[in-house]
DNA sequence: TAATGGGTGCACT
DNA sequence: AAGTGCACCCATT
């Protein structure tokens, strides 16, 4: 009883007593600018539709600015009772009023229901959420923090030995880093400047025990006790790190048993896709701008670009935003890109330490791309084998401007979210690289337009703004990668090519044994024979487990036999341990799907030759060449990467397996959007029963 | 059955089954320096006798400095395995490794005791404890963050106008200084400093939302899964803040509570005692130095005095701390004082963050003393008056000059621990405070001797040190006072002495009233007399609710009418709401105890007029000169402070009424701990069965 | 392994 | 609205 809150009897009325994994809300447009967004149609138009959908609001979109916007009109102004009697306070403070409201909320019965429900909608954009602080009328999420852990790599048993130089290199850039940041005010002045000027600026103290969690993103979800309702805002869009999509995450482990329990059917759907996109080195569909929707203005508006900031430290540029449209030539020949760049420095924090050894922007791109390659999946920070290691030194010694070299370390894989997190607009050209049409639901072919049909229109709207608020410049060799230089076309175009064939002699069994691993990790094709299979004979329903206690699929295939794994991705998979139990549990319902058996084939008991017969390319315990993806799914485009990457060549070659698979991927999603609507100038859900 | 650590199976053997709240043990003393401490007598001696007694451990001391120590033959030298192994890492880091060890340590059946048992060792020593982190092997405790909550006085409804002048200002200050305190690394260097230089040194990260949380004390308990016990350490001893007893807190209500549930009647006695001590502005009897015991070498040596620091920003003296021992001449006259100071800053914090508008030393002497004086019991905070007012701006103007001022500031309460917690001993002349026997055994009258008799000898060794980790010089107007400039010398001989009459218009009626407020809280004449009927009377066995839920007792007076307050100290109590049930409680006791009545009287039930009568100075509704105390209680001293206080002259009258209470307590208290002996050269508390 | 040290999720206040 | 108490973790040695 106690720590029961009586507001929330009230709260639980029978009225609005819908589950919160549903938004099929008819929803109108509040006009009125003064007025808190309110559902208009509280209850759900129907349970028996989609039940279990993921959730699809609308946000719309609240900046306040000192600049006058004239599309101010469908700018869904302000809001919440606190900002109407504020008014404006500081100019500073403005800039971070930009809020984003999450429009058809369901009426969450519990505050937990929150939680699970704003994973649907930011797992797919690579950000786990955690709450930060909670109250019976209130919750507030954040960013989990990344893990440390640069000696993750060492704890591998089987790590080869000669690697520790690099790491010793990076480490002691580590303390530098962490011990030259104390990040904790979101604005800070120099240390000598005057009373006056750091009284006028209120820069809120925030917990800065390290800099793994200071990214200024947050949603609110507040509970009005008026309107007996969650309304869930997003404060702050902003990132200090790149997003990238984790499915060996604890915490994801523990929504997606979630949505089985809850019989989410529709959501644990999308998320397998998703996890087989990131195991795939597919791209992740993402936020992307439909063309003549209106909403171009907010999403321009609301991607206030900070202003380009030199590594040196500075405090002027703190407390000045500009808001930024696309480059014209740009916004013409990629509409669908999200205006998302993060190349400025909000210099939210460490002003007064400014990073003493400052690298040139060239090789920290490099390096921290080759970073995130490296530390993306957890099985390729695991291996910790030479290969990895030459792509460490790669990137420190200014390799990366070897062409063979970029082959392997510019692949990034598509859950690093290369494509939404887009750092400096200003140095990157797109150029040919969409040639799609700008009209998302006309037919097309090509693949690229089917990723972009597949994305949840939700994300629209978010297109997470990455931005760095360590005004150091980090060797950081971790997971949340702080660099706002990244040089996102490289990896763009890689998410789409495989990697090419690398020569490496195949008796050399440690060395050789890596590279299959790296070049799986950076090559799709097999993996697209998995998403093939997967998608062909997908079957949600198999995942619930209604009945049947939590962990028992999980319980079921806790260990594997690395000599059982014939195919490289799932030896690669083994190497890993932990990490390999999630691969099987998605293989046994590849084989589970058709048959439609509720019990999953536990892998470690069954014929494995059942399932190399559905897999090409599987040997067991055979390593070499014909581990090489039989296809190359590559595209032609430029890869100007300032200068760097002109001499590689990427052909495209259409598979067109892959091609069928992920129209059905696409088809699938835009079955469940096609009720998106237009209407008074913003993006509505639209039951269809209305 | 989550949860549940399967290491304390083990450890829950019968074998060792004490309850927590009990120490008496026989304890020898571990010789060997390179041998982690053990106890030889793992179980209870006796649980019969004294089942329920205040813990009181021997502390070990293991110091590690790069002084080289004659006397370390007694001082407890290292024991930790990874101490031993890993040598001596850092010149800095040296200086944090002086441990306590609280050697006589209960066999904890659950993590959960670990806390009760400290907070009886730490609550009479003013500190609050909270866990800092835990699991099922460890458990670190540091010290409570004071609430800021400087808008606390604005909440006051009956609060009068024309004090935001001062709030504003002191607002200001304190924005700027917790802005200017990221405080995050423990040893900072500058934001220019080479990266060599950074590389070189550790600093700690903490937490560091604000500047109220980074008090340096830690307590650790470990859990041995060897030795199967549970090993608790002071790891650092030093306080960033004033300590202070505040009876009101809820975690005190909560440990009090725990005490009766736990029927720990011992405990409840003691704590009672120190509720009233504080209250009636009596001293908290804490950490002496006993005569030719042979430790004070060991408190010498522990007592590192960290090199005394100007305001200004520097970091150079960061990592430099030197053992000093007590001034000779003032050793020697008062033997039985801690020589315990905390004048230099060990710069843990903010070294980057000088403070911008440093004030000289004498105002910010004064101004913390009057804060102190405002703000230790919650009632002279709350209450807001213009007479408080006049404090805050006397203080900040430097009125503190005038005597008159002096006398209304200065008598700080007992509870704030200025005993305990002396500033600067270069600058406070002790002669003739003490004039007691050096023998603290031997017969005396003098009150001091009795309060110094009254010492729990385990705080003889904890001594907690108040260092300023804050470099600036803060305006704090709180809890936690960081100034490390405070007079103790004239806190302490106000403790000792009620305020003289102050000249006021008896028909400014608000002005008046809080007069009598202000001059109660320095008096210590009518609180004396409760403590003696309440200390004549007193049964702790009444304030065992076995059997009665948890918060009977606190349920019953939950509400009082002020119109039934006579006394000035309900009346005064009673002004500041829930502070007021403590009080009554207790009263209850005293009427309660002599009829042995297990269920206490609700005042506001019972006839008034009954209390009334055993109460001096009892007039209902009666505000005026009345409430003087009748005699006062001072005593001749010499008050150098710098110059400033010598046209101060005090008067000693011995008050024959109170000598008898304070030598009922002293005697109380005496028969608890007659058992404390030497053994090999340290005290240890003796069974004495035993 | 045992032990130590520390980050951080999240709800209480 | 935010600080912080506390525990669940992870990392290092
Ligand atoms: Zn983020
Ligand atoms: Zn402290």
């Amino acid at each position: 009883m106690e720590g029961f809150n009586p507001a929330h009897i009230e709260h639980a009325s029978p009225i609005n007593s819908s589950d919160s994994h549903s938004s099929s809300f008819v929803y109108a447009l509040p006009k009125s600018a003064s007025e808190y967004v309110v559902n208009h149609n509280e209850g759900r138009a129907s349970a028996s539709g989609n039940p279990a959908a993921v959730p699809s609001p609308i946000m719309t979109l609240n900046l306040k600015s000192t600049h006058s916007l004239n599309s101010d009109q469908h700018v869904h102004t302000s809001t919440s009772p606190t900002e109407t009697i504020g008014h404006i306070h500081h100019v500073e403070k403005l800039n971070q009023n930009n809020l984003i409201h999450l429009d058809p909320v369901p009426n969450f019965e519990d505050k937990s229901d929150i939680k699970p429900w704003l994973q649907k909608i930011f797992y797919p954009q690579g950000i786990e959420l955690v709450i930060e602080r909670s109250d019976t009328f209130k919750v507030v999420f954040k960013c989990k923090a990344a893990k440390r852990g640069r000696n993750a790599r060492r704890k591998r048993k089987d790590k080869p030995k000669g690697q520790d130089h690099e790491d010793e290199k990076s480490k002691i850039n580590d303390d530098e880093l962490e011990y030259a940041s104390p990040s904790n005010a979101t604005v800070t002045n120099g240390p000598q400047t005057s009373p006056d000027q750091t009284s006028s600026i209120k820069p809120k103290k925030k917990r800065c025990v390290s800099r793994f969690n200071n990214c200024p993103f947050r949603v609110r979800a507040t509970y009005s006790l008026k309107r007996k309702r969650w309304s869930i805002v997003v404060m702050d869009n902003n990132h200090s790190h790149q997003l990238k999509f984790n499915p060996d995450s604890e915490e994801y482990k523990k929504f997606k048993e979630k949505l089985r329990k809850d019989n989410d059917v529709d959501a644990i759907k999308k998320f397998d896709e998703l996890e087989y996109r990131t195991l795939a080195n597919l791209p992740i569909p993402t936020a992307t701008i439909p063309c003549d929707c209106g909403l171009t203005n907010e999403i321009q508006s609301f991607n206030v670009v900070l202003p380009t900031n030199s590594n040196v430290t500075s405090s002027a540029s703190s407390s000045t935003v500009s808001s930024i449209s696309l480059d014209s030539s740009n916004a013409s020949k990629r509409p669908c890109l999200p205006s998302v760049n993060n190349t400025g420095s909000i210099n939210t924090n460490n002003v007064r330490k400014p990073k003493s050894q400052c690298k040139n922007k060239d090789t920290l791109l490099k390096r921290t791309t080759m970073q995130n390659f490296l530390t993306t999946k957890s099985r390729l920070r695991k291996t910790g084998t030479p290969t990895s290691s030459q792509h460490s030194s790669t990137a420190f010694s200014g390799y990366i401007d070897d062409p063979f070299n970029l082959n392997e370390i510019l692949p990034l894989p598509a859950s690093d979210f290369k494509l939404n997190t887009v750092t400096n607009l200003n140095e990157i050209d797109f150029t040919n690289i969409f040639t799609k049409s700008p009209h998302p639901h006309s037919g097309s072919t090509h693949p690229r337009q089917v990723f972009d049909q597949l994305d949840d229109c939700s994300s629209i709207l978010f297109s997470p703004l990455t931005t760095n608020t360590n005004n150091e410049f980090e060797g950081e060799s971790d997971d949340f990668v702080h660099s706002p230089y990244l040089n996102s076309e490289a990896d763009f175009s890689q998410i789409l090519s495989s990697a090419p064939p690398v020569h490496h002699d195949p008796n050399e069994t440690h060395q050789e044994n890596q590279d299959i691993i790296d070049r799986f990790a950076n090559s799709s094709q097999e993996h697209n024979e998995y998403i093939l299979q997967y998608l062909t004979h997908f079957d949600a329903a198999n995942h619930n487990n209604i009945g049947v206690p939590n962990n028992n699929s999980h319980s079921l295939n806790t260990q594997h036999n690395v000599s059982d794994l014939g195919n490289p991705l799932l030896r690669q998979e083994a190497l890993v341990g932990s990490s390999s139990t999630k691969i099987f549990d998605e293989l046994k319902f590849v084989q589970n799907g058709p048959h439609g058996s509720q019990h999953p084939i536990d892998f470690q008991h069954v014929d494995h030759r059942h399932l190399s017969s559905n897999e090409p390319q599987v040997r067991s315990h055979q390593y070499g060449p014909q581990q090489q993806p039989p296809q190359q799914l590559q595209y032609h485009q430029n890869q100007p990467h300032d200068g760097h990457n002109h001499e590689q060549h990427q052909t495209v070659q259409k598979d067109m397996q892959t091609h069928e698979s992920l129209e059905i991927m696409g088809n699938t999603l835009l079955e469940e959007f096609k009720d998106i609507k237009m209407v008074n100038g913003e993006l509505k859900y639209v039951k269809p029963e209305d």
